[in-house]
DNA sequence: AGCCAAGGTTACAATCTTGTCACAAACACT
DNA sequence: AGTGTTTGTGACAAGATTGTAACCTTGGCT
């Protein structure tokens, strides 16, 4: 959801209309504090601000949100009015994301949105898990050897990580066919050594990792 | 690491033995007090606990396991002495996984250990991400739509993850190729569209999850 | 030493996955 | 309505992934 504050009624109704029309929500604030409250309430994904409000303005709601822990990363696009001394502009950017000055244009707005909110999605929760030299991304599906990207399939990605997962401990063939590749009756098969072989294979002299033990299972060494 | 708790130093000598040649690394104690403590401090995975023992008794300490929370989980087999009666084995059993009495051929006590272990292998922790109908399960690459098991490529997987991950945004095609396929610079491809074509299908009369911000990306609708 | 079972290795074929092309459809703007 | 841009679609071929069978090696046991 994108907050969008200013006094103007027609602006606030442009910005809106552009905004949906891109795919985004948006909520309305007229006037500096009701925008407070509604970030802290709301808790929107980007604000657009004018500067220029009746009360308290864009720069001061500007200003508080800075202050705030949790609403801090908000990214904030501030609305200028034409003309205003460049060093002031300069001392909003200190603040803001971005600024763009009235009269603009609808689409340049949507761009300027989509860029601040692409600038966050870098910053995603990657769920990772570290076990000695190896950092599996569950996110990216991608295995980190020391530094090196490892490329692995999907099985071997599985695999790898059942076991990293519970290293030290050994896992017997059963449970790893179960886990891994969802066999469930007690099936005969060599494919679990197979893809054994083509994972050592890959992790090249890091393949002690992967230890057998005879007529238990697989165990991962840290 | 699985704990071996007996008196007797010939029998933590066999079992040990035993227990490290198929893969698992052990450490031991001669007597009940001596166990609790390694339980507290070294977290097995599993104890292997001789129910007499001068001092507090395997009992005793598998009552004492019980009653701790974080421990509780913990997998015990308990050594029994040949021809106990019946009644206390059946009592036995209330707190222990297994049990097996001596003597006792070293191959079944590893199996039993095997068996006990593979048990705890299934409450693995699965992390996983729920949005909507859609559960993500990270650890198997693996959407359930609905309780309905989806059938997905990794590509289409990861896709409809990132998606789900920022669900309610618009996500940039950019961003997207980015974050699913690595693209770096401005590359101009059919490929995304493609593949969300194939997302749609799959998804069935889920489809209208991903929603087109046409000049924007693509967001996923909760 | 010799045997047996378990695991390792190799090679191969069936299948799946994936990117791209050419074209159609939908949409936005004039 | 017309035009250009953006997205959807269908088909296809290259390449990757995966399971299996056959055979080899190793370790444990007697």
């Amino acid at each position: 959801m994108i907050l969008i504050a200013d006094d103007d009624d027609d602006v606030r109704e442009l910005v809106g209309m552009n905004l949906r029309r891109a795919g985004y929500s948006t909520e309305e604030a007229a006037d500096g504090l009701t925008a407070l409250r509604m970030v802290r309430n709301r808790k929107p994904d980007a604000i657009v601000l004018d500067v220029m409000m009746p009360g308290r303005d864009g720069l001061f709601v500007c200003q508080e949100l800075r202050k705030d822990e949790t609403l801090r990363s908000i990214p904030i696009i501030m609305l200028t009015a034409k003309g205003m001394a460049e060093d002031r502009i300069a001392g909003l950017q200190v603040g803001a994301d971005d600024y763009i000055s009235k009269p603009f244009s609808p689409k340049e707005l949507v761009l300027r949105v989509q860029s601040v909110l692409r600038r966050s999605v870098k910053t995603m929760d990657s769920s990772e898990l570290r076990v000695g030299p190896c950092v599996f991304d569950l996110s990216k599906i991608k295995l980190t050897l020391n530094g090196t990207e490892m490329d692995l399939t999907v099985l071997e990605f599985k695999l790898m990580h059942l076991l990293a997962a519970h290293k030290g401990e050994v896992i017997d063939r059963e449970a790893i066919l179960r886990e891994v590749w969802g066999y469930t009756g007690g099936v005969r098969t060599r494919t679990l050594d197979t893809h054994v072989k083509r994972l050592r294979e890959k992790l090249g002299e890091y393949a002690s990792l992967i230890h057998t033990s005879r007529g238990a299972g697989y165990r991962f060494n840290d």
